[in-house]
Order: structure tokens, then sequence, then C-alpha cells
DNA sequence: GATGAAAAAACCAGACT
DNA sequence: AGTCTGGTTTTTTCATC
């Protein structure tokens, strides 16, 4: 799986399939090329080309945290100290279930970070007792999501 | 498909029936039946269980974004006037595809965004001639993701 | 891209424990 | 309840045009 091939060609039939995939990755070749009009065969062909151009990063059963209990969503934007490495940090910080995402980024923190708790309760133990516990977190600022109101992927 | 049934029980096989699909979403069921040692039927039902449950929000393909040349990702902190109403913030803010997250936040902003586009000069042209435009917002913060290095759900 | 055939998987109904 | 065993339908996959 190739993952940095410059200018992968995709036209209109390409479009259509992923947006299909992309919404429901289980659903049949077949039932796309009845919705395109062209055969099955086509599409499956197609799908492989894409698949060998790394544009295709796999697929994903997604799960509603909500009904498992977890519904506090933050954003955490955590200071480290000179001597701490980044991608020491992100190691430790990988450790930690609840860190869905970790950016390093430009601006005031070293890096942000997004945890999802069961509750408020949860996600304070997780700050003081998993990040703040972190050798070289000298600071963090929590942002709680109170509603996530898109969540999306980007449009093709 | 319901969406807030509390305390849905899950026991081991289901986890791992999850896990395996949550990797990839179109693993066969019999192939994931011969690696935890039941039949293809059993774990047909149990998705179908946890589908009503609430639990399994769907599947996706997941496309590589840098493929298609998308390389600049940024958080945006903005800044709402009084008189804007967040669920026309909102609205508005979907409008824009480079925009994949919109969170309602705690702390000093009233929206948090996502957004992921070509290159700086993209980025630069999303703030200035659209996200600047929308009436009501008075001030924005912009923290670039120079990498993303984790990138997951919940563990179950 | 399409077609047709073989292999695999999904799906369903009834029996089992 | 939850699981299994067949049997049918559907889908995937491959070779060929």
């Amino acid at each position: 799986m190739k993952s940095n091939s410059k200018s992968v060609k995709i036209d209109g039939i390409d479009k259509k399939i992923l947006r299909f995939l992309m919404a429901d990755a289980r659903k049949p070749v077949l039932e796309i090329a009845r919705n395109i009009g062209i055969s099955g065969a086509a599409i499956h062909q197609r799908l492989r080309k894409l698949e060998a151009s790394g544009l295709l990063a796999g697929s994903k059963f997604i799960i509603n945290p909500k009904v498992m209990g977890y519904t506090t969503m933050a954003y955490i934007g955590i200071y480290l100290d000179k001597a701490m490495s980044n991608p020491k940090a992100v190691k430790l910080l990988g450790e930690i279930p609840e860190v869905l995402e970790c950016h390093y980024t430009t601006g005031n923190w070293s890096i942000l970070i997004k945890v999802l708790c069961k509750d408020n309760e949860h996600l304070m133990h997780v700050l003081n007792k998993e990040i703040q516990q972190i050798e070289g977190v000298s600071r963090t600022e929590t942002f709680i999501s109170l509603a996530q109101q898109i969540d999306r992927q980007i449009t093709i």
C-alpha cells in the first residue's frame, strides 16, 4: 500500500463508487453497480486500482461511544518542557486509551489531543492521574465539547 | 436504529467481533467466525443485535486525504458575537466542505472546528474568505497540525 | 467495460442443548 | 438464551472477449 503517490486520477465513476463506500463500507459492489449502471467487475477493477494508488486507507466499523457510556469529549492543549521530546510524549499518550487523537501543533501548545471519557469525573481522572503525571507535561488547557455538530471526511 | 439504550451488554465474543470489524469493516463474517471458533450464523445474529442496540453507528471507507493533495490540517477556535446563535453558525460552517468537525466547546471560544486543506494558501483562503466572512464571527485562532500522531476509536 | 462461470460469503429456517 | 447445521440466494472474483 503506497501512500504518497501524487496526482491520483479520479474520474466521475470513481467518485460515485467512493461516495457510496464512504457512507457504508459494507455496501455490496453489485448494488453500487446497479446504481451507477456499470458492471460489478468494472467496479471491482476500479477499487483494486484505487487501493493500489494508496487512496483507500481501509475501512472501519463505527461504534457509537454514547451507547458504551462515553459521553464526555474534550480537547486538551498540552505544554511540554523543553526537555521532553515530542515522540516520547506521544508514546506515553498513546498508552492512555482515552486519547483518541494527538496532534503536534503550531501555536501555544506543544500538543493538542482529543480525549473521550465516560463523564466529567472520568475526564478529571485522566487529566490528573494520567496526563499530568507524564514527566515533561508542565501545564494543560481543557476544552470540553458540549456537542459535536459536524463529523465527516473530505468531500470528493 | 435506537441510539440511547443505556447499558448495552457486550460479552467477550461481541468484543472480538467488533475489534475485527473496527479494523476492517469488509472482513467477511465467516473469516471472523473461523478466527473466533464459532459459526458464521452466530456472528450474524450477534451483529443484528448489536445493530439494533444502536452500538453500531455504521461503517465507513477511509480515504487518504494526502493522496488527494490535502496536506494541511488545522484546528480553528472561533469567537462568536453574542448576537450570533450557535446553530446558525454551525449551519454556515457546514456549508464549507473543508470543515470536517465542529464542536461547541467550553472555554475561550464559542466553537472549535477542524479543517483540512490542500496547503497553507488554501487554508488562508478558507480562513479569510469563508470563515471570517460569516457574520457574527469576530475573531479566530488557528493551530496548524504539523503531524497527526494518533487517530483511533475508543478501545473496547 | 462487459459477460459468464466458479468460488465464497451472506442469509434464512428449523433443530439442538 | 444462544448456537449449529444445512440449503438458498447473493456477492465476489477471475478468465475471457
